[in-house]
RNA sequence: CGGGGCAUAGUGUAAUGGUUAACAUGCUCGCUUUGGGAGCGAGUGAUUCCCGGUUCGAAUCCGGGUGCCCCGACCA
């Protein structure tokens, strides 16, 4: 991709109105622009990086047997009675010009157990795991943190349905493991945590916290053990010995919550009458398990993560691009035969081929796009036959031959 | 929803009752320049958040509203 060519506008300040770091990183960078408090668009660079979050989301799920489809947002409002959920105080409620009330989903077992109704009548007929990527809507009291908490964000949700407790106890474990996976991929240290189950059940379910000062949830935890309670269940206090292993000491840290795992039981299936027939032909009523993980907020957590001050340090795996290629004034043609080398490797590359453009400020908008590694080509360089390689977040610059930079991409 | 702060050009700021709202940056044009947001010159860009009030006169004072940020409450 070349640079004069890509939808991106730098910020040369941080946007007054913004003191979280993903918010003001990621509008300055030209990830994401804001139309209300919660709400945001996601710009093409912005919206790079979601995608490649939710292909890994994506792959892992598709990989542990789950389907993916697409539901609406727009529900109407006879859903939402059923489960007696009409009256949740987050949801947001529309009209349509001829009286029809709908409300705007903020979860979707309301639509999705109903085709599941249609499907499923035999114990055969089980399980099922279906998921989708979408924007959700909830009317929050008070949005912030830029993508940490908004109004309208995007969340990935599983849904599983099975014969019993047993069978669903197992999925959920599974579950479990496969979001590690995700976040490991990421490059986002998790913490599990226990929570509450809220309506849902009184077990606790688990939420997957990344410890960082940014975060809005209070998480106890043990130094030794993989002991974790978030604040609203811990009877522990910060310094007291670990009631798990005994052995570690109990920390206090907030957490920015971006997966909760929840067993639903018969919560929904009831009120929908999801039923199947077991083998002895009886009716029982279809376990159900629900699995979120906030895509959106997931980028504002690795923003919060991995940043200085000049901006936005990505890993790898959901970098917008692989690699910057710099041009400096009296390097064209040596930056055009490197860029055409990358795309034919199939290498995804934002070319900065701006002219006039002074050295300091693709320097900078380098630094705040955060993509790992960075090829500087310029007249000197050219000259000496070689290129400038450099990681995002490292002094050290390495003057090497282009095609030892190109083997090294 | 309680408390606090803020609102002036695309962005960041200045102007505390008095001409035509200033500066930087951005953007456009010309020249020059090219290693960390370069230089010179000429342009462009404003419903001073909205409504009302006080005043000869309001960005500025008063009242009401709205929006945004932060603390708290809330939070699948």
């Amino acid at each position: 991709m070349k640079q004069s060519q890509f939808f991106i506008k730098t910020l040369r300040e941080f946007p007054k109105d913004e003191e979280s770091a993903n918010a003001r990183l990621l509008l300055r960078g030209g990830f994401i622009d804001k139309n209300s408090a919660g709400v945001y668009t996601y710009l093409p660079l912005g919206l790079r990086v979601l995608e490649n979050i939710h292909g890994i989301i994506r792959e892992e799920l598709n990989r542990m047997g789950a389907s993916e489809l697409f539901m609406p947002a727009l529900i109407s409002k006879k859903y939402w009675e059923v489960t007696s959920r009409w009256n949740t105080d987050i949801l947001y409620k529309v009209n349509d010009s001829s009286g029809q009330e709908y409300g705007l989903g903020f979860t979707h077992e309301e639509v999705l157990t109903p085709i599941l109704k249609k499907v499923i009548s035999s114990w055969r007929d089980l399980p099922v795991a279906l998921y989708q990527i979408q924007t959700k809507f909830r009317d929050e009291p008070r949005a912030r943190f830029g993508l940490v908490r908004g109004k309208e964000f995007i969340m990935k949700d599983l849904y599983s349905f099975h014969a019993d407790d047993k069978d669903l106890d197992s999925y959920y474990l599974k579950v479990a493991r496969v979001y590690k996976k995700i976040f490991k991929r990421l490059g986002l240290p998790v913490k599990v945590v226990e929570a509450s189950g809220g309506d849902f059940t009184s077990e606790y379910t688990h939420e997957f916290q990344v410890l960082t000062p940014a975060g809005e949830d209070t998480i106890f935890y043990c130094s030794g053990c993989d002991f974790a309670q978030n604040k609203e269940i811990a009877k522990v206090h910060e310094g007291e010995s670990c009631p798990l292993c005994k052995k570690g000491t109990i920390r206090k840290e907030s957490g920015i919550e971006v997966g909760n795992i929840f067993k639903l039981g018969t919560r929904f299936s009831k009120p929908i009458d999801l039923s199947y027939k077991d083998k002895s032909g009886a009716k029982n009523f279809v376990v159900m398990g629900s699995y979120g993980l906030g895509s959106s907020r997931v980028m504002g957590a690795l923003v919060e993560l991995s940043h200085d001050s000049a901006g936005v340090l990505w890993t790898p795996a959901v970098s917008p691009f692989q690699v910057h290629l710099i041009e400096l004034a009296g390097a064209r043609a040596q930056a055009s035969q490197i860029y055409g080398t990358l795309l034919k490797r199939d290498v995804n590359v934002l070319y900065d081929d701006r002219k006039g453009t002074s050295p300091g400020e693709k320097f900078a908008d380098s630094d705040l796009f955060g993509i790992p590694l960075r090829i500087v080509v310029s007249a000197k360089t050219a000259a000496a036959k070689k290129v400038e390689l450099k990681a995002r977040g490292e002094k050290n610059v390495r003057l090497i031959t282009i095609q030892k930079a190109i083997d090294y991409v």
